[in-house]
DNA sequence: CGGGGCTTGTGAATTCATTCACAAGTTAAA
DNA sequence: TTTAACTTGTGAATGAATTCACAAGCCCCG
């Protein structure tokens, strides 16, 4: 299959949480136009992302709004529960796994890790904190497919090593680290300084 | 000034933090290529990015670490201190408004605005959270930068027209949705639902 | 059943971003 | 002073993403 774009896989995700905006509506067909409008987008826009995959839509109609949403679902991989473990059971660890989004879109969070003492055997909203000295283990056990990384950066890449060794193959990371792993091993990383530098950036830089 | 590409302010930002991390080991120089192995980059990229703000570097040498630094800091507004307010204050916006990585960067953390009662007049951290109803009377008195916004998805755009009516010019958005504004008020969207997304499709999607 | 009004799907054209490749400048050593 | 080894800065080439533009298909109305 032809490699897609992030860029395309991020408006994905956008046209399918509309898509699901407009089916609680009740409304039964929508066109690339009106979606793209939703998604600061345009319809030709629309229309190619859609068409890497299949033609799912109707000439002189649009959409089917149930249809396309499932489409989407199976093409993002939604159909299934992904299984999800957190490591660093800090401020922001702890916010996130405490987040209705996620569960509420199929990722289900098993366990956060921790090193320290007095968090390991809490519970975090229901999901039990763990020792760190029980990862891998668990990692065998649990086959978890995603792991969220809420450590601090230089404890970061250590982390990295240690679950892709135990064959995670996916990792969402709130460190601000540039992190290195195999490239069967898929990391996105949210950069809160940089975005906030790119305002600064945005403010400063107006012509 | 020719139009800077998002990606390129995203890239100036992770330099200037390995430079950073050069200076407190007290190197003086630097080359291209040291500074794109470090950010997963390449060297000409690295030079193609600093060439659009000007020639810094020494031909044969490399660049000075302090120097570069203090360039990219400029580039990217860093001199000043910026003054934020956090409108939300959640369990999202309780973690950024105690995350000392913005501080350290010169994001200066006013306040926090929610509409619960229950909060309102409480601190996060040492920061005051407020009335949202004096959102516009503070906005006026303070002239906050940045607002960071981190209320439910559904409330977020009602909040965009309120501060941007009140006069701010950049938003840094946590809620999962599509926001609209005038084109000089910067926005930039962190989507986590989003990036889980991007992981799904790729551990469902390899060839 | 034919025509007008819409909307999709997609090659082609365009715009934008990255990589190449090399002249020109710097340093250090002989 | 000359030479060898590096490294920058930048046009030109390539590659990627977006936008254009239109044939082809569908629906509805008369
Ligand atoms: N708080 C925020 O709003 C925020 C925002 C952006 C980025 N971040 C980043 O997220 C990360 C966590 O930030 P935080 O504010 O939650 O910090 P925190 O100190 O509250 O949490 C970090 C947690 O990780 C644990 N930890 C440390 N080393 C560990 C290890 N080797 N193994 C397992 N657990 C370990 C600590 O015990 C702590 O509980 C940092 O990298 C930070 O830069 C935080
Ligand atoms: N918790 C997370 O880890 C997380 C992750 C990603 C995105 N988000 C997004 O961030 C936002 C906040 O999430 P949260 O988990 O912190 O939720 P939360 O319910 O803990 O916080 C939301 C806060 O906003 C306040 N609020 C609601 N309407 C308001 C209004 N009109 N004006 C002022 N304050 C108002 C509420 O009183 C509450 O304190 C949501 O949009 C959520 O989707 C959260």
């Amino acid at each position: 299959m032809k490699r897609i774009a992030d860029s395309t896989v991020r408006r994905l995700s956008a046209y399918l949480r509309f898509l699901e905006d407009f089916e609680t509506r009740g409304l039964s067909t929508i066109s690339s136009e009106e979606l793209a409008n939703r998604g600061g987008t345009t319809s030709a826009q629309v229309r190619k992302d859609l068409s890497f995959f299949g033609s799912f839509g109707k000439r002189g109609l649009g959409y089917s709004v149930p249809e396309l949403a499932g489409r989407l679902r199976e093409i993002l991989g939604l159909g299934k529960e992904w299984r999800v473990v957190i490591v660093g059971a800090g401020k922001i660890g702890a916010a996130l796994a405490q987040y209705r989004g996620f569960r509420h879109r199929g990722f289900n969070i098993l366990a956060a890790y921790d090193n320290n003492p007095d968090k390991i055997g809490r519970k975090l909203e229901g999901i039990p904190v763990r020792d760190i000295e029980q990862l891998e283990r668990d990692i065998q056990r649990d086959k978890p497919d995603i792991v969220v990384l809420t450590v601090p950066g230089d404890e970061a890449q250590d982390v990295v090593d240690r679950v892709v060794k135990a064959g995670v193959k996916a990792i969402l990371n709130f460190a601000p680290a540039q992190l290195h792993a195999p490239v069967d091993v898929a990391i996105k990383t949210v950069n809160m300084a940089m975005e906030l530098e790119g305002l600064s950036f945005a403010l400063t830089n107006r012509e």
